[in-house]
DNA sequence: CTGATTTGACCATT
DNA sequence: AATGGTCAAATCAG
């Protein structure tokens, strides 16, 4: 492929070129291929959507290319950390990258903030659910508000803030070059750090048990469900999420194993949970497939991105500046 | 019926 | 006042 040439042109051969070269070679290649790999994810999940284990499988052996890739561009980084000359940050792959363009100010609130540009800003391994969509000045696509579909039942903070980069998208390759996406999120996720509902309060708020919608209709109503009744929910659906995690478990185990797994139940139960649950392996490791996601590693979470520049963060950057 | 999405209104910040 | 972010009623979809 195109990589291959490219190596040949930036003389990365054997006793070929500078070490810096070489290394900037090396980093340059093994972020195509991870982007290639993104793209390849991103279409895979498209196809396999709802096919149950194939859906699985591919997004575990996906995200293990994603992550290889990942940790060779972090070797390279460490390596290329000693160098004399100033290096400017690795430009992640497009499908992920850091958005570089103006730096934001901190906010108010110290929120965390991390910044990409993907192709495929649905597929990050996480569920989420829309509860905005605002037009931003001077911008041609709106932007789309999320939060993690957890943020209720768990309380999880997550949020991400989706905007169509129409220039990148016009300067693309040409047609099949999908369109990117400024992606924004907020917060940590913390749906999947513990068991569902030990963290919950004693009273817990009826907002976070049940959806708005529901509430609200249920609002006129009289009798509204006692917390122990809430409570019983909130085991319920932790005790199914268990099982479906479990089932998963046992199914990427065969995988790693180069087995093919004919349990009906993990494997149905796979294509429910392959997307936010974390995998423990038998050692009890974690091993959340999300980390394997390409947006990971090329970006940061900590303090609020930059300190300079407008308070909008991406609201000129998404439209104009890419 | 229930959960998710849409969309205009409202609020907070600059 | 302008703008971005969130809320919540209305609506949609499974």
């Amino acid at each position: 492929m195109q990589a291959q040439s490219r190596l040949g042109v930036s003389g990365i051969g054997l006793g070929a070129g500078s070490g810096e070269e070489e290394h900037e070679a090396v980093v340059r290649e093994l972020t195509r291929g991870h982007e290639l790999t993104a793209r390849l994810r991103a279409e895979a999940l498209l196809a396999l959507r709802g096919k149950g284990q194939a859906e699985a499988t591919a997004t575990f052996i996906l995200g293990e290319v994603s992550r290889t890739f990942t940790v060779c561009l972090s070797i390279m980084a460490t390596a290329g950390a000693g160098t004399s000359s100033p290096r400017r940050p690795e430009t992640p792959p497009d499908s992920a990258v850091s958005v570089g363009a103006p730096p934001l100010r901190a906010r108010e609130d110290n929120v965390p903030r991390k910044r990409t540009l993907t192709s495929s800003p649905y597929d990050d391994g996480f569920q989420w659910r829309k509860y905005g969509q605002k037009r931003i000045n001077n911008t041609k696509f709106p932007r789309s508000y999320y939060r993690c579909s957890y943020h209720r039942e768990r309380r999880c903070p997550a949020q991400k803030h989706v905007q169509r980069h129409s220039a990148a998208a016009a300067a693309g390759d040409g047609d099949d070059v999908p369109p990117l996406y400024a992606v924004v999120y907020t917060h940590e996720h913390t749906c999947q750090d513990s068991s569902p509902n030990t963290d919950l309060p004693e009273t817990t708020p009826d907002y976070f048990l049940e959806s708005p919608s529901s509430l609200r209709r249920r609002g006129a109503q009289a009798g509204a469900a006692t917390q122990q009744q809430q409570q019983q929910v909130v085991n319920a659906r932790a005790a199914m999420e268990e099982r479906e995690r479990q089932a998963l478990v046992s199914s990427l185990a065969c995988v790693l194993q180069g087995k093919q797994c004919y349990d009906d139940t993990a494997a149905a139960a796979v294509g429910a949970a392959a997307a936010a649950t974390p995998v423990v392996v038998d050692g009890g490791e974690g091993l959340d497939v999300t980390d394997y996601d390409v947006t990971e590693p090329m970006v940061f979470w900590g303090a609020p991105f930059g300190d300079e520049g407008n308070n909008s963060y991406g609201a000129t950057d998404v439209d104009t500046v890419f």
